[in-house]
DNA sequence: TGAAAATCTATATCATGATATAAATAAAAT
DNA sequence: ATTTTATTTATATCATGATATAGATTTTCA
């Protein structure tokens, strides 16, 4: 990716314009495609772009999916505005669960095509990790509202291992070792097994109620 | 792969055999390659065998890189084993986590380059779940040594939770999202962050002592 | 032991990501 | 208004995963 030379408003305006649309196009053969994969020469094409711009603003192709990633979550926490979940910050943490596979599931084999991306080695790093944990700061809210022991500052590893964990369950569904179903428990079970640690002991009974290994195949 | 046609027992012995040569040969070439990678071409040269033989045993790269994964896991175990960790549950997970990310570390490169193949959408499921959760049933050891109001068969959500919370934390590593220091730090926290809701409460003021979250970029 | 089946080999071919290069175009600077 | 700079475009080329195919080799079976 060119960032070398220096740009003005208008051309970095045009630039951003420019990657917008090269995602848009990617989007849409994703979607369109039974494989939810596509060429780089038909999203130049789709696009209206040369052959060689997406690779002159995104590098390469996987980075064009770790774009598309990007913008993946970024809806998950728009539906997770939207929709305003009530509850402390266990419910909410749920409530985010089941948001964002919902987001995943809507569209399961583009869903596993784009995000599959995230955990491929590559020339430069990806930069999702700070937008995950942004995600599961948003569900968990105020922190101050889980009541234990742990000190409060200690809770800040709450959103880092909840995007852990939410990565992991992802990437064996993306693998084909997790049907659907499956990892919308692992993930449950996972944060809150993470979380249980973390509340009241009077809560603990309704969270290992909600609870469940998952079938050994 | 060609799982079609039946196999007598020489013939499989042979397959085996050439199945072991390619993934030796691909283990020699990526330990020897700067960017920890090989091409077919090179890999069936190495291996002695025509260039369709890998893909005849194998289907694809990726397939090969996944059984190479595979490979590591069973080193992981091997260690674990052979270093005969003592203490507690919660003690084991803890020296299973350095061991394994210990193994990684070896040599980082060619780990991100294999492990990598593991989140990746191919046309039929990886196969390292259960070897994964089998590892971490082998670190917990004995659950009843978890003292609890969490019932025993509750407890068997452990070894998946911590083999999804390790995936979660070797994929952001491969990303380059993770130093090498921060993934050690990122599992340690995640596995006692699981366990913390599964120990005595006596316990507990041990296990938040060693957790630690990661500074924000 | 010869025939059949399974597997491997050598080679050609293709799709695709990626790079290079020269010309064209757009925006900024003088 | 012209020149300079930045970016895009069109095109060629290459490396590489993957597939196809015919011939060669090995193993199994009758």
């Amino acid at each position: 990716m060119t960032d070398g030379p220096s740009s003005s408003p208008l051309r970095e305006r045009n630039r951003q314009t420019a990657r917008d649309v090269v995602l848009d196009a990617a989007e849409r053969l994703l979607q369109a495609s039974p494989s939810a994969d596509f060429s780089m020469r038909a999203l130049a094409t789709e696009a209206g772009v040369g052959f060689a711009t997406p690779f002159n603003h995104f590098g390469s192709k996987n980075a064009i999916m770790q774009a598309l990633s990007s913008r993946v979550i970024k809806r998950m926490a728009t539906r997770f505005r939207e929709q305003r979940p009530q509850g402390d910050a266990v419910d909410r943490v749920l409530a985010m669960g089941r948001i964002s596979v919902g987001v995943l599931l809507e569209k399961p084999d583009v869903s596993k095509s784009v995000v599959g991306s995230l955990g491929v080695a590559g020339p430069s790093p990806s930069a999702v990790l700070p937008q995950s944990e942004a995600l599961w700061s948003l569900a968990l809210g105020d922190l101050s509202t889980l009541s234990s022991d742990a000190p409060i500052a200690l809770r800040a590893v709450l959103p880092q291992q909840l995007a852990f964990t939410f990565r992991g369950c992802v990437s064996f569904w993306i693998a084909g070792e997790l049907t659907d179903e499956a990892m919308v428990t692992a993930f449950q079970t996972g944060a809150l097994a993470i979380l249980l640690g973390f509340v009241n002991p009077t809560r603990r009974a309704a969270l290992m109620a909600q609870m469940s290994p998952l079938p050994i195949p």
